[in-house]
DNA sequence: CGAGAATTTGAAATTACTCAACTACAGTGG
DNA sequence: CCACTGTAGTTGAGTAATTTCAAATTCTCG
């Protein structure tokens, strides 16, 4: 374990406020994991067995329905969280995930981060803090996809990649993230098709300029001008 | 606090595991409270200060959007938690609380939860375990939101309210609990136009009878066809 | 009975999906 | 360097699902 591992997760909202001796505890039963692009850490599906932090490179958590859909929930990036449920016994995972390029992980197994908890009161609060974090959040996608059109959630979700892995251009911010009209409509619920006219459109207005796995928010005001719940 | 109270709690996924002692102190730090119908226990936005148990009658959870429409996030029966965000410092809560007929409660203000949390690991392990299934849940209803057509989520509902707060007929299942198409149609994200449609239909078929703020289930077997995600 | 709320129903409008055909792009190997 | 191949993206036409709005109807409670 590195020092600037070691910096990585103190800088992390899970361990914070942890004494050093307890992070040390908890580097020391982290097991590191390397993936290519592609691969998967685990499948939906799988008994949930081990707690993951990403130290490089991206995380995509995605969802299959029985008929092969898929649902995207979210991408993990460096310093973040997944698959906390494997805290719990007898759990699975809901849904599975896949290195978006070479990636890199820490991971505790279930035993481990169980026994971390038991020891340090803080890391279960942290815990909660993630976990709560994550309902409100899925609950806010519960009600975006229940009252708001398929306009407004693509326009949200440019705005949310924009902020996770924005670029700033000199002439806008750059989603520096591969991602296909195939990604985005997975992400709000509505298919390639709509994703593609719809960013073309934002295009030919000059809102964005979009390339192909790649998106350039140009004029950001305007789209969260459409990403915003007021009509008029 | 009486027996019953305690038995009550005792039997909750909540407060599994813990020893007497535990549970005599959690009971100790408990408030109730009692609202009439209608009612609300607190309002989205909100300071996070208290976490809810269900001790009678029916809560129900929901959000309201910046123009006014509501989404439904769930009904909280006896015996089930609700509010866990408040144990987080400087949380809001998301959504609103209001009484469903003449309800009671246990409620904690969240520095004597937080300090029951430090003291028992168990009730934090417990704790988590609510969340987790939480999580779960509005995942899968993320997915649903994003993949399936309506009749087929109202269906999903239906089915959903008939597990919680089911009661066998010699002919059927009554959902027993007042609701409204308006409520349905916040629970599926839809118009209550849609959901009206669609249960005369099924009552025309005879998989179900409505009345005014009431489901029977008539044909269980018909209804969980349509629930399912295959297509034939 | 009467008032208000919940529900039904129809018709029109809209949104988004489906499917098929086409175009653009990136990487490969000759 | 270029043809080739596969993937990503675009576009149009037709269709299906769902919403919107207005109006009629039914139910419940006081």
């Amino acid at each position: 374990m590195t020092p600037q591992l070691l910096a990585l997760l103190k800088s992390n909202p899970l361990f914070q406020n942890l004494n050093d001796h307890a992070l040390e505890q908890v580097a020391q039963a982290a097991h590191r994991l390397r993936k290519q692009d592609g691969e998967f850490f685990f499948f939906q599906g799988d008994p949930a067995a081990r707690v993951h932090f990403v130290i490089q490179g991206k995380v995509k958590l995605a969802q299959t329905t029985g008929d092969g859909q898929q649902v995207l929930m979210e991408y993990i990036g460096p310093g973040r969280v997944f698959s906390i449920i494997a805290m719990l016994p007898k759990a699975r995972y809901p849904v599975s995930s896949q290195a978006v390029g070479e990636s890199e992980v820490l991971y505790w197994p279930r035993e481990a981060i169980v026994s971390l908890n038991e020891q340090y009161p803080t890391l279960s609060a942290n815990m909660m803090q993630l976990m709560a974090t994550q309902i409100g959040e899925f609950q806010n996608r519960i009600r975006e996809l229940s009252t708001q059109r398929v306009e407004r959630r693509i326009a949200r979700v440019l705005m949310r990649l924009a902020r996770q892995t924005g670029q700033r251009l000199p002439d806008g911010v750059l989603i520096d993230l591969a991602i296909s009209r195939q990604d985005l409509a997975e992400m709000t619920g509505t298919t390639l098709f709509t994703v593609s006219r719809t960013l073309k459109r934002w295009e030919t207005n000059g809102l964005i300029e979009s390339r192909r796995e790649h998106v350039i928010i140009r004029q950001p005001h305007s789209l969260v001008k459409i990403a915003e719940e007021s009509e008029d």
